[in-house]
DNA sequence: TTTGACCATTGATGTGCGTCAACGCGTAGA
DNA sequence: TCTACGCGTTGACGCACATCAATGGTCAAA
């Protein structure tokens, strides 16, 4: 949110086939003999924390995939109220564009490293590889139902609701398998506050009245371990 | 919200190359000479006011077109809160699938015709007619846009700025040219509230406010007269 | 014509969360 | 080492909106 220089991707020798996130980005509709082809339209670029990757509005040249770190989305009001859409992880596709604009900002939460790619380049790549177009579709699919939950949540849960769904989220997110009981919270208490539509006193109280409970342990500010994972389901659901 | 029985599909002889809201619907993409696969492929069903299409995790069989009238979708949680998610009007798509369950629920307004498709059915026309897929990506893409900017409405607008944007959003939606200053609300004041995450009451309150200040007319609960354009869009994102 | 259900409106009152303010901690730069 | 800034936390207080309750209008069924 504060540094604002934003930079150009620079060319690289990404191998795809190894890269780790291929089987969660769009790259995973793409077959072994079409590597090449995607190899030679991506190039990768490092961001620094808080650094600015697009602003809502900018005309859109590229489109990325994230490599490594968390990406927050946010869309702000004229006086400056922001709200966050949604932070993105790797493997996630950034850059959803509405006539030829933006449609959101975007930021760097902690050190990220972005896969981009120029619109052209995936407009190429949709009408030579099919499947990568139905990959998007798929993708979009989930972005939506998320989208939605996410309004049932902003609409009409309470703030111990919301910050309850959101850690349950992320757990399930950030680990499918469900073994690890915790949850790292990279980004700023503000941008928590501006994801669940909450003010950061807010949230900070709440963190602290689960902790109080005994529903959650908080080490530090950004780690969050849950002693009882079904009580906590429990308490969201519930009340 | 009240009535329960839905139906099943039954075969009708709708012409699509006629059909009134086929620019805004994904057949825009299929071409002439595809017509007769298309109309073979889809059924036409009537709805009454308040009856159920689908509910949030049925079995999903078809997916739909409105041909006439306007749809709500809901997401409720296990206590009966209630968020609606969107308003569909004809032309739009209606179906959002994940695991093979709908991901919300979707009941008529007013009276309504849906044009039916069988999810086999879709699968093959995207099959056979890639153009379809792109513009349900094209598609999914605007309700992406659309979502995120009601993420922004239910997380940080007060009660005022609500109505004002629900309003103005649904003046440009309905009539995209912008010559008619009014606009009809066929749906409840309990839709509305679940939909700006509020109460009938404020909701109530609101538009009498609004009314009280000169803002709008209010012929009636169900339809909004703006005699000053330009005053409301100011109004919206002022306070 | 009456009855009753449903819906919108309005008023009185309550409260969850926002606002304002102070403080403590950790880190970076002088 | 000292200072200053960013960030999270905590407390006191206020308000926008929710809750509770009552009224009137409309429409369909009796």
């Amino acid at each position: 949110m504060t540094d604002t220089s934003n930079a150009v991707p620079k060319p690289s020798h990404h191998r795809c086939e190894t890269c780790d996130v291929r089987h969660r980005a769009i790259c995973a509709a793409v077959d072994a003999e079409h590597n090449d082809r995607l190899e030679a339209l991506v190039s990768h670029h490092d961001y620094a924390p808080g650094q600015v990757i697009f602003e809502e509005g900018d005309s859109a040249e590229y489109v990325f995939n994230i490599s490594q770190g968390e990406v927050r989305l946010y869309k702000l009001l004229p006086d400056g109220r922001r709200q966050v859409t949604g932070f993105l992880i790797p493997g996630d596709f950034l850059g959803l564009i509405t006539d030829g604009a933006y449609a959101y900002g975007a930021e760097a939460i902690g050190p990220v490293e972005l896969c981009c790619m120029r619109l052209s380049g995936l407009e190429r790549l949709l009408s030579d590889m099919p499947p990568v177009r139905e990959r998007l579709l798929d993708m979009s699919r989930d972005e939506l139902a998320a989208a939605q939950e996410q309004m049932l949540l902003l609409g009409r849960k309470s703030a111990r609701e919301k910050i309850l769904s959101f850690l349950l989220y992320r757990q399930r997110h950030l680990d499918p398998t469900g073994r690890d009981a915790s949850v790292d919270l990279p980004m700023s208490r503000t941008d928590i506050a501006d994801y669940l539509g909450l003010t950061i006193e807010t949230v900070s109280r709440t963190f602290t009245a689960l902790r109080d409970e005994g529903l959650i342990e908080l080490p530090n500010p950004h780690h969050v371990i849950f002693p009882d994972m079904d009580a906590v389901r429990d308490a969201a659901e519930a009340a």
